[in-house]
DNA sequence: AAATTTATTAACAAAATTGTTAATACCGTT
DNA sequence: AACGGTATTAACAATTTTGTTAATAAATTT
């Protein structure tokens, strides 16, 4: 076995991604994901055997991404926080847009079917716990020294994640709103990550230093 | 006519809304609806005709209260400028308090069925040009006067709305993660407040005055 | 209060979507 | 080339969801 069959079941795979990343769930359709996938519907029950099966299977694909993006953005190194901080903002912006969809994908998923997704909850809880708690204690140290203000962890966190997140997420009204497309625009996502990285920094800098 | 059934009526379109808000249009179900308002399904349809009928209309009334939400917040009075902003934030701020899953909802709705919504896009167009054209004229003019520094009205907007609205939107996420039931923590919310004036004041302060 | 319009229900119908099956083609192995 | 398994298809079945109807009740108008 194994050989032959791939391509398809790859393509139904492929197409189901796009399709759960674009629609979620609910607006998802198995006819339409086995149409772009270019087979007939048949074999993607005859793979997959049901919807949720088949969003089972891409959904823990992405959250093993979601956790990688993650790990990348936070391996310490041992430069000063402030720096360590900017280099994470780079890089989990930069994790976003490789995969613009992600963050409201999940986000929907959670809030429109809560009861299933203790799944999200464990990834979440296993990385903010440790990560959280080893972010204080840097930050605590750097506003010893006097190189930060003092901040809550959690509250920086949030900041972070809010400056990061939102334009990929609100980026169909902002193309609304001023008639771009984003997507053939990289300027404009170059000035925001270094909007960003000055929005954080000027929350930690100390005033009048 | 006009009176006796009111009731009824209303009580659809409150189930409505709620299903829709919290599901999307495709996850929500008609017959749900009706059994929340308590009512037979055919009821539903005798008043509104299809789903998406019902959807437009609720559609049409939340976007009413994005509008007004706008409004209360835009508000000029003569202030000096960071004031002004530090006022919008927190307007902007509770409007969202008011109804925290109105951001996600429109955010959904434009991205899994982009084709229908035109009308999102007129009222944030319509919004959108004077508002940023009024915000640029008075940031140049506050930072020739050295009271901040200089920036650009669209880069200084998408950071209002990503540190007010993401927060309301990751709710579940921040919840998973601490553990905390945040609808019952109103300590939270003002802080969070407090934390994005901070950020967006800071951001506009120049260093050594 | 008879007539007319509006509201309500239960049962039904249609459409859309998901899931199954049985028959057949294909592939690698012996 | 016969065998055993896997892949594929088309046609069908089940389920879910939306939408309709015809009969009846309730209210409003005259």
């Amino acid at each position: 076995m194994t050989k032959h069959h791939n391509n398809k079941e790859q393509s139904i795979l492929s197409a189901a991604k796009d399709e759960f990343l674009e629609k979620g769930f609910d607006g998802a359709r198995t006819t339409s994901i086995a149409r772009s996938a270019g087979v007939t519907h048949a074999m993607l029950h005859y793979y997959f055997k049901t919807k949720e099966q088949l969003f089972e299977r891409i959904f823990q694909e992405l959250i093993g991404e979601l956790g990688q993006g993650i790990l990348e953005v936070f391996t310490h190194n041992e430069s000063p926080v402030k720096e360590r901080i900017t280099k994470a903002l780079e890089l989990h912006f930069e994790a976003i847009r490789q995969n613009p969809r992600l963050p409201l994908f999940m986000i929907m998923e959670i809030t429109s079917r809560p009861e299933r997704f203790e799944i999200i909850k464990k990834v979440v809880i296993t990385f903010a716990g440790s990560l959280l708690s080893a972010m204080q204690h840097d930050l605590d140290q750097a506003s010893e020294r006097g190189e930060i203000v003092h901040i809550d962890a959690p509250t920086l966190l949030l900041d972070m994640l809010s400056v990061n997140v939102f334009p990929f997420i609100a980026k169909p009204l902002f193309e609304a709103a001023t008639g771009f497309d984003l997507n053939s625009d990289s300027t404009f996502w170059e000035l925001r990550k270094q909007e960003n990285i000055e929005l954080i920094m000027r929350r930690l800098t100390p005033h009048n230093p």
